[in-house]
DNA sequence: GCGTTACGATACTGAACTGTCTCGTCTCGG
DNA sequence: CCGAGACGAGACAGTTCAGTATCGTAACGC
């Protein structure tokens, strides 16, 4: 995580005084994806997080010299991942992702802070390398679910997997994100049908 | 066009004094447009507009009655689309549209309005309209090219064109706008190569 | 207990920007 | 020529908000 750089934040706490609150921590960053999520980044103050996180603006500025460093880690701190399980068959192995990521979606109910990376890395390097790591983390048990396919002899050694990965999962990032097209088990087994 | 609906700029001019002057609209609306791609949404100010645009603030307001209004009729006024010749095969007809596709990519060095459309259309649904029509109409030239292509038989009956679509499009907005991975001939042709 | 640092709350400052208004000039119809 | 409306320039007020500073209080080491 690159952002932590920017982040006050010492890995060392300082040996005299009160320590900080490490909740203040995770506090102050799930508020401002929340809202990050919820209203966009033109809409986000640093007023508004310290309400919502139950804390004083000057726990914020503690912890993060700007706004900006605050919402570069807040857009990096959203690590989780689905595996994808190793069935004995790419269909297999895809069929089940697919399902788990959709239930992920209906959970969410359509909140991704990807549309905000999408357009603040147009603008923000440092943002761009964070949006580059969040779909490299997400493609990654992807790709070698291809690549055990691939060694199986089930995909063909002259395909190249980098195209085939984006065929797979480029119409689903677009349907969530874009079109906003609903993703469903019928879509996912027509996409399948018509790739595989 | 909905956007209309909130600009000032009337269809019908006065019938006394000075008539509006038809450039400053288009002046208006390119400088906007050009700043909304260089800056990202946060940093266009009306100020900025006008002066780029060589106008006065005044003349922004007596025709858009905010920024919000003026900043969605910029973002809807990129028409643009481009054509799929009828070549007598898909892979011929796909090949010359994604080879015009990816010269105009190169015209434009990487600038795009499709991020700020994405982000914006999550918390406004009138950016919303306008970032559906934006995809429909650049969508409608390939899915006719398929209809074709389904009506020779070189498709399958059975294949749901909306997921053909998105396989074959999908992954060039993707890299287009998200990865920033390079779209070129090659990439096509591997596309086209796996799905085809 | 004492010095130090963290904490929530809140007042404050300074910058940026939206939207309005004024000014002098220009361009139309009549 | 005259009135009306558009024009560029820019002053202006009002607001929002980032970042700082100041409270009184709380939690640590010594």
């Amino acid at each position: 995580m690159n952002a932590v750089a920017d982040s006050i934040s010492s890995t060392t706490a300082p040996r005299r005084g009160r320590p900080r609150d490490a909740r203040c921590d995770q506090a102050i960053l799930a508020a401002t994806l929340e809202m990050l999520i919820e209203g966009g980044a033109a809409n986000l103050s640093i007023d508004g997080v310290a309400q919502r996180a139950g804390v004083g603006k000057a726990t914020i500025y503690r912890r993060w010299s700007s706004k900006e460093a605050l919402v570069l880690e807040a857009l990096g701190s959203d690590t989780s991942t689905l595996d994808v399980p190793d069935t004995g068959t790419l269909r297999g192995d895809l069929e089940a992702y697919f399902d788990a990521l959709i239930a992920r979606f209906e959970r969410s109910n359509g909140a991704d802070i990807l549309p905000i990376l999408i357009e603040a890395a147009c603008y923000d390097p440092e943002v761009r390398a964070s949006l580059d790591e969040y779909m490299r983390a997400r493609r990654q048990p992807v790709i070698e679910a291809l690549q055990r396919a691939q060694a199986r002899g089930e995909v063909a050694a002259s395909v190249d997997l980098a195209v085939l990965l984006d065929v797979l999962l480029a119409p689903i990032t677009y349907r969530r994100n874009i079109s906003r097209d609903r993703v469903d088990h019928d879509y996912v087994t027509k996409l399948l049908d018509l790739v595989l």
